[in-house]
DNA sequence: AACTTTAAGTGTTGATTTAACACGCATTTT
DNA sequence: AAAATGCGTGTTAAATCAACACTTAAAGTT
């Protein structure tokens, strides 16, 4: 029987199956980060092991053979929350000999960014809640591992690659922007320091709108120009460093 | 029939199985770096499979039921090379479903770095050999893509990880230094800069020792003091640049 | 309408870091 | 002894970074 996808399947039927014959399962895990009232957040779903009573994991499923690593990530994020269209890469493998209880199985982990606000879960399922990623002490599996990798892996990714603005909204203010890199960053920066920096890049463009139903002077709108950024020069060798 | 070390088995036989059965495989490829003659040299053998007649491919093996990935990796490296005690981490995952001719095989990419000297393969097999890295062309699967991969993870993480010095010997010159990361990087540094760079990094050690054999002033020889690395405040946030 | 509150917007300065650059010295070779 | 090679060292100008304060626009309060 083929391990097809394991969502249309007894997902233990074909555990317990791998395990017989020696096998080892291949699955693709998700860490989906959003942003949300100031804090980053991270989707999961309750564990339906028993194992892991009351536990949360992250979204995951095993790899089909006929559906390559992305594939299978876009595929799951798709199916579970119905979300399209969001920024997904992988961030590394695990391999641990007793990481899932039923069976051997690797796993591919990967990490999504999406606008909260802007992709309504289309599978409203109340086993899938936001999490604030800062309070999560526990999860099924070695997931926490999973996730710690992935939120150390964005701590750095941002502050090298334009993918902070996958969490916001198209139309951002810069105090919007700067909350994201400080939530994620944990700490905080100079206001003023940090606009020089983003204005430096001449990224942002001004949409010509401002924040409404703010208690305050609105800030203007900006949204990141991704096109220029491609076309940038982007070599900047030599920065030893450590 | 368990997919025991393949090494030890037919891998076609196991390979043909799994396809039959609908299974992914799953591997580790280890990308084996080395320096010499101030160029950077990876470590490939003849590929067995008649579909890659005469091309080379890196070193790789099954993934055994009861070792996990960074295991296997290591088991890899110290069955074909004789190699122990070396530098060695996951790079990325390779899953596109043609990938390997036989079967559906999912891979685990590995780097490794080694002192070419101090390593001489202690299992001297002719079909294994260095080869300069710039020069590569052509490989069987998608094994170029997997070397460029991890190149390109190299030049990285030797501007950010002190690594470089795996490829060398345990003392060496501050030219050679430059050397390798030079070649590695792809670019001429200036002497001076690149001195006062790592001198004030305060990690590397005089052994009191110069070169010999050279036909000049003989440079002094250094070590990299990695228990005092290991003890350093690592923290240095904000670098947003993109 | 006047006043308070809040955060937006804006520049300067000193300190640090980086890039560019030249000469004397130790060793081997001829 | 002279030539060749590449080691070892310091300065300066330019760029970047960190720290820091006041004015302004809008909403809320009296």
């Amino acid at each position: 029987m083929p391990a097809t996808a394991a969502s249309q399947k007894n997902i233990s039927t074909i555990l317990r199956q791998l395990e017989n014959e020696g096998y080892n399962g291949i699955s693709v895990d998700c860490v989906i980060f959003g942003f949300d009232e100031d804090e980053l957040k991270v989707l999961l779903i309750k564990s339906d092991l028993q194992d892991f009573d009351g536990k949360w994991s992250l979204l995951g499923d095993l790899i089909d053979s006929k559906e390559t690593l992305d594939g299978a990530a876009y595929r799951v994020l798709k199916e579970r929350t119905g979300m399209d269209d969001v920024y997904l890469e992988q961030v590394k493998s695990f391999g641990e000999i007793d990481r899932h209880p039923a069976a051997r199985v690797i796993t591919v982990a990967y990490c999504s960014l999406v606008n909260v606000q802007q992709h309504q879960l289309k599978k409203p399922d109340n086993e899938l809640h936001w999490h604030t990623v800062k309070h999560i002490e526990e999860m099924a599996f070695d997931h926490k591992k999973i996730l710690d990798a992935c939120y150390q892996w964005l701590q750095k990714r941002i502050q090298e690659h334009p993918l902070g603005f996958s969490l916001l909204p198209k139309q951002f203010s810069l105090r919007g922007l700067q909350n994201l890199y400080e939530a994620i960053l944990g700490v905080k920066l100079d206001r003023r320091n940090f606009r020089k920096k983003f204005f430096s890049m001449d990224l942002l463009e001004d949409t010509g709108e401002y924040e409404t139903d703010v208690p305050h002077r609105p800030g203007k709108l900006y949204h990141f120009n991704y096109e220029k950024y491609r076309l940038k020069e982007r070599k900047k060798w030599f920065g030893i460093d450590f």
